[in-house]
RNA sequence: GCCCCCGUAGUUCAAUGGAUAGAACAGGGCUCUUCUAAGGCCUUAAUGUGGGUUCGAUUCCUACCGGGGGCACCA
């Protein structure tokens, strides 16, 4: 990282004493046939400069001082300008990589940030299912990827345990005679509940009526069933956390910040305005739309209780610097809204407030609704697949076949997730979802256990590695050099996917090097043992990122 | 109707305004007496349409076409 900026400073320098004023970009070269960094400064300058883009590159290479590391500049193409790792840099990134493998890839963008990132938000008496999935996976891989650049990165989880959903499963469990002891059933109570409120007007009477009691907690008996289906609904979450890999710092509760928004919505009435027995915010006014903030029972509305939401996590965790807010994309627009309207009741948390969008995981038959119980449960989608992995996990070198399963399967769901950009949707496809084969997550954690196993059997021959002038794979180690970059990007623009693609390519680039090249009881074995250990450690790293295990042995 | 997102091989996805638009899956053909075949090699195949900006457009602007989401008391 340090050279690209040393480098930078120099073409800068170069450009200056030539007269050229345009503002330099210097990029790792995608392909490094190219060279391993690359500028397209003189395509960008010619035209001011009066030159022909590789006319005014010579000029400028001509004027760039030696720069340590650099072993070359060369021009390329319509004028780019490419410059080389000489073979000292790599010697002395790749020693540094072994003497410290954790660190390698941590880089320090985001330090002295405290960051809040709230993912996932299921909510009781509901189906935790592939959408949840979907936000756990993007928003655990950005924490992890904010942490590495620095942060410290707090994880929330905002759940709705109070409104009329709940109190349509607590009917729905009345009337399939469900026990609220086991969570299993609550995604079928809710469907029978939504179902009923919308078409039955008796039901929907009495779902109101318990929504009312609950609200009060006037009903010792409704109490009962439901606290009771809410510690064992929140507990079945918290399993799925478990063989997911995250771990919740704080759990924010619909019921708890009701009231701290309504309280904002009252001491604000020119803001919050009253319209047909309602408190609503104009967002018209603002090019937005006129969203409800209170009912016209008084009763918080979801934009209520969200303004309630963001003042207790300031409250409860006044050093946050920045509030990540990780859901699908369907609410952007109800967000848009409520970000206005902190803007004009609480400026200073509006501003450090991100809504980070995602796409929505749905069905080949259509969109994915937990009211009509339409849904893939989560727990479904990893016992299917972890299935599917036990029968490779079989034939494995793995100490524990069945952890092994867990792992290739969670992999599998994540890496589908996190390799493709965040705003698109996923067209959930079992086969695909299914296949841990090819551009994969298993691919990944197959191509790491392999060098491990080199590794462990170079450790036994007591080969040590030898990173100077690394000929064989010198390419991957160049690669694999990029990957600081790499996560920096990933962290500026939260889009962990630039993570996974890279740590596919680097997996097979090694995998080719590794199918053509005999590894071990070789003479040039120490070099070579240098570069299978580089890659350990960036897919490692990388692997980590993205909230994916990376086993010792497949 | 208005607002937002998305249109790339048969399919699912990549591509920082740049160099020959990359992978994977599916199809066809090879490859374990050698360090992990969940691997590797070969092979066919794509930027929705029309304008514009630019030295250069999959990328930016615009119109249209197609898909998705949202648009007042659900979340």
């Amino acid at each position: 990282m340090e050279l690209l900026m040393m480098v930078r400073k120099e073409i800068e320098r170069a450009c200056g004493a030539l007269g050229v004023t345009a503002l330099v970009e210097l990029e790792h070269a995608q392909d490094l046939q190219h060279g391993d960094l690359t500028t397209n400064i003189a395509l960008v300058a010619a035209k001011d400069a009066g030159k022909s883009p590789r006319e005014l590159a010579q000029h400028i290479i001509q004027n760039l001082a030696p720069i340590e590391g650099i072993e070359r500049a060369d021009i390329a193409g319509p004028g780019f300008i490419n410059f080389r790792f000489s073979q000292e840099y790599i010697h002395t990134q790749v020693t540094h990589i072994l003497s410290d493998p954790t660190t390698w890839g941590r880089i320090s963008e985001q330090t002295g940030e405290t960051i809040m990132v709230e993912f996932t938000d299921p909510n009781p008496f509901k189906a935790f299912h592939i959408g949840h999935l979907m936000s756990n996976t993007i928003g655990e891989a950005i924490a992890r990827t904010l942490e590495n650049a620095g942060a410290k990165v707090i994880r929330a989880n905002y759940q709705g345990d109070v409104g009329v959903h709940i109190a349509c499963a607590l009917w729905g469990i009345q009337q399939l005679g469900i026990d609220p002891h086991t969570a299993d059933e609550f995604g079928r109570a809710y469907a029978r509940g939504a179902t009923a409120y919308k078409e039955n007007q008796e039901a929907k009477k009495e779902i109101d009526l318990i929504n009312k009691k609950l609200y009060e907690r006037s009903d010792p008996v409704l109490n009962e069933v439901y606290d009771t289906g809410r510690t064992h609904s929140l507990e079945a979450f918290e399993r799925i956390y478990g063989i997911l890999g995250t771990k919740f710092d704080h759990y924010f509760f619909e019921s708890e910040v009701a009231a701290v928004g309504k309280a904002i919505i009252e001491a604000h009435p020119g803001i919050f305005i009253e319209s047909d027995g309602a408190r609503i915010f104009k967002g018209e006014e603002y090019g937005l739309h006129t969203r409800v903030f209170l009912n016209n029972k008084g009763l918080p509305t979801y934009e209520a209780k969200e303004l309630g939401l963001e003042k207790t996590k300031m409250d409860l965790y006044p050093d946050t610097t920045r509030m990540l807010v990780v859901t699908a994309h369907e609410i952007v627009e109800y967000f848009k809204v409520l970000k206005k309207a902190m803007e004009l009741v609480y400026p200073d948390i509006a501003e450090k407030l991100m809504h980070v969008p995602h796409g929505m995981m749905r069905l080949a038959s259509g969109k994915m609704s937990s009211r009509t119980g339409n849904v893939v449960t989560g727990e479904v989608l990893i016992a299917a697949l972890t299935d599917a992995a036990r029968e490779r996990a079989k034939d494995s070198r793995a100490d524990d076949p069945e952890r092994l399963a867990q792992e290739v399967a969670v992999a599998a769901i994540k890496y589908q997730i996190l390799k493709q950009g965040m705003q698109k949707d996923i067209i959930f496809n079992e086969e695909q979802a299914l296949s841990l084969e090819g551009d994969s997550g298993p691919y990944l954690q197959y191509t790491h256990a392999r060098t491990r196993a080199l590794l462990r059997k170079a450790n036994e021959q007591h080969v040590t590695p030898d990173a100077h002038h690394v000929v064989s794979g010198n390419e991957i180690v160049r690669r694999a050099l990029q990957f600081p970059y790499v996560a920096k990007r990933s962290a500026t623009e939260l889009a962990p996917h630039y993570i996974a693609q890279f740590a596919t390519l680097l997996a097979g680039q090694f995998n080719t090097w590794y199918s053509q090249e005999q590894i071990l009881d070789t003479d040039d074995t120490r070099h070579k043992i240098a570069v299978v250990s580089v890659v350990a450690e960036t897919l490692k790293n990388a692997l980590y990122m993205l909230g994916i295990k990376g086993p010792e042995t497949m």
